[in-house]
DNA sequence: CATGAATGAGTTTTCATTCAT
DNA sequence: GATGAATGAAAACTCATTCAT
């Protein structure tokens, strides 16, 4: 068109690329999880995470060795982000059991169920359990045991004040974790699906409605 | 090509449920769902359902046009199974509502929870939404949706009947099949990563228990 | 041009490929110590093996794991046939100590100095050393070791014999093979450069005289 | 771009002997050499090359054009500077044939056998002969023919003298030169490989050894 | 000049699918 | 029909080279 242009003014020229050292391997990650989540691992194509990052696939591997890598750091990062709130929330409290559980509720909730990127790790982690043992043990030692005993905390807490009358404790801590665990999954697959005709909230509130009185025995 | 029943048309007619000593198909429908739902649809090479089935390759391709088919003819087909024993229950039962949520709950149970091929379906539909929506789509429409009918109609049996009282009959329904479905995927995954230590049948004890005096508060 | 007469005559149509089970691994064996003699490893792309052998790239991962696979194996199978027939005559020789030397010499130019398979494989393994030392090992191992203790042998030969006289039988049976060993690389490299203006003979029969008059002082 | 010396024009001038503190291209030559010569010239990665140099890789871009021509320099380079001294000794010598033929073998021992940068050059140079045929035909014409040359002269010096009796000295020149030069790839590799057990010097007197009474038949 | 993150052209590798046997 | 070697299209990965900083 206007070649002169370029030459006397300083044009806009667009540059070919951008350093962003870093930021690199988070908007890497950050493409990464959702893809893999939407998708599985063996699915999702390097190419899509770089394009979806806005770098070229070559990109990927200046941060992470390989596709696995990516998926391995984009797992553990995640997950090593989650529950420390909640410890702190747990110690400090004095307030109602019942409390307690709706505010572990619906902090837990905001964190994991509405859509952030941690809610779909559950889904990812039981997709890819037997191609991924390392991760699962992770997931495992990292989250499952520790939210196990998070809330056998909270029960604990609730028997002492003599809020809560539970007959097997451990079996009442599996069934609060699996019911919630279930829970994001299934609302993970279901938002993905574009098939919820029942709120998330509406389901939140029936999952405490559930845990309180169902399982508590909360008068 | 994958209608496996006209293959033989002059053959000597066997009962539908016996198999046939050269039943190809179905032999390598049992290998591919079991390796799906194990590794993943992307994950699990022909090559291996070929091993698994005791046949080459080459075979597959004699009964399904790719691979994508045999990945919808293993699900169409497990899934069409199903549940026709349940409405038969319905139909004629005529005991306490207490008893017929367990009735069904334990044929449930049995078909789903212990491990058998249909198992492992909600997990590999789930990992697979957003690769195959057409399978999910039946999956909704063909289990999903049924199912959420079923529940309501035995929810109905047991309000006709007095025995529940339910303030938000949705909400309940909804509510028991999240709980079940999330159950059936937990189980599954954590049997992969044998990392249960609560035994199933327990786990469906205290399921029941909750259904029975959590959601469903009967005296 | 004529589409009518492939669907009335016979014609010859190419097939697309053509099955060679059996034959398949030791042409692209063939085909790939040739380029990696000449190249090297690293600027030997698989795609020129698989021109050379007359397949396409990926047959090469039907019958080896990948690039390096084939080096390993090219190698040793090479390797492995050499040396058998030196120690047949070894045992069973009776005549004079300098027509040994003579005899065996010829024997060995004849296998590794005119351009055969295995001259080359010195100047790879020489090439390679510190990329693959479990080759430079297995050389080592297999054929540097053996000559070495096989002239030594021979020397043994000739000074029982009386007809040699040596006074470090190790140095000398060292030198002895440097010699030869030189010989074979310097060869291969001129004969790929076009240089060699001294025939591969002349130079033969110069080695022989040097080892026998030179180093074995034989009268 | 490479020709390094014209790059500061304006500099405080320097002995040419002396390393300029800022002497980046021979910095990067150095660390080149040592890397071709170890892993050959592809499986050596520009990154390598600058880490060991010190530098980053955009800087070797600085100062030559890539790759190919690092090595084309760093092999002229170095064999530009061979053999003066040699041919210095020659032109002045006034003593024995035996001890012209001690001392020059010990001057060539020492710049090449015992581990100098040019001692990796001939093992380059045949490593790389068919992928850098240039490279090829400037040791032909720098080193090869020279060397061989200059043996031959050397010869004709102990000829002139009546020292050495020799039948054809063209194949005695050819056998001296492809013995030493054999010689110096062997002792290359065997070092890389630590498996020489016997020592180079010990090497170097039997070499001495064998080229004077066995070659030159000096009595 | 020096940097080193980003590139993109090329290489290796994978594997669903085909088709000669 | 059954086979499984061979394919080829596409995916993962490499790395010399560039160029914004």
């Amino acid at each position: 068109m206007s070649e002169y242009q370029d030459l006397k003014t300083s044009a806009p020229k667009t540059p070919r690329w951008q350093r962003k050292k870093d930021d690199r391997p988070q908007e890497i990650l950050d493409a990464a999880i959702e893809l893999f989540v939407d998708q599985g691992f063996s699915a999702t194509k390097v190419s899509q995470i770089a394009r979806k990052a806005g770098v070229t696939p070559g990109t990927l591997y200046v941060y992470f060795k390989n596709k696995e890598a990516i998926l391995q750091e984009v797992v553990m990062k995640t997950l090593s982000q989650i529950f420390d709130e909640g410890n702190a929330i747990l110690e400090s409290y004095e307030g109602t059991s019942e409390g307690l559980v709706k505010i572990l509720l619906d902090k837990w909730w905001e964190a994991v169920g509405s859509g952030s990127k941690i809610s779909g790790i559950p889904k990812l982690i039981i997709s890819e359990v037997s191609n991924f043992p390392e991760l699962a043990d992770f997931y495992f030692k990292r989250i499952l045991n520790p939210t196990y005993t998070f809330i056998l905390q909270v029960l604990m807490y609730g028997i002492k004040k003599g809020d809560f009358q539970i007959a097997d404790v451990n079996a009442t801590t599996y069934m609060i974790f699996a019911t919630c665990h279930g829970a994001v999954i299934d609302a993970h697959s279901f938002k993905l699906a574009q098939k919820n005709n029942i709120s998330m909230d509406a389901f939140k509130d029936h999952l405490l409605n559930i845990i309180l009185h169902g399982i508590l025995k909360v008068k």
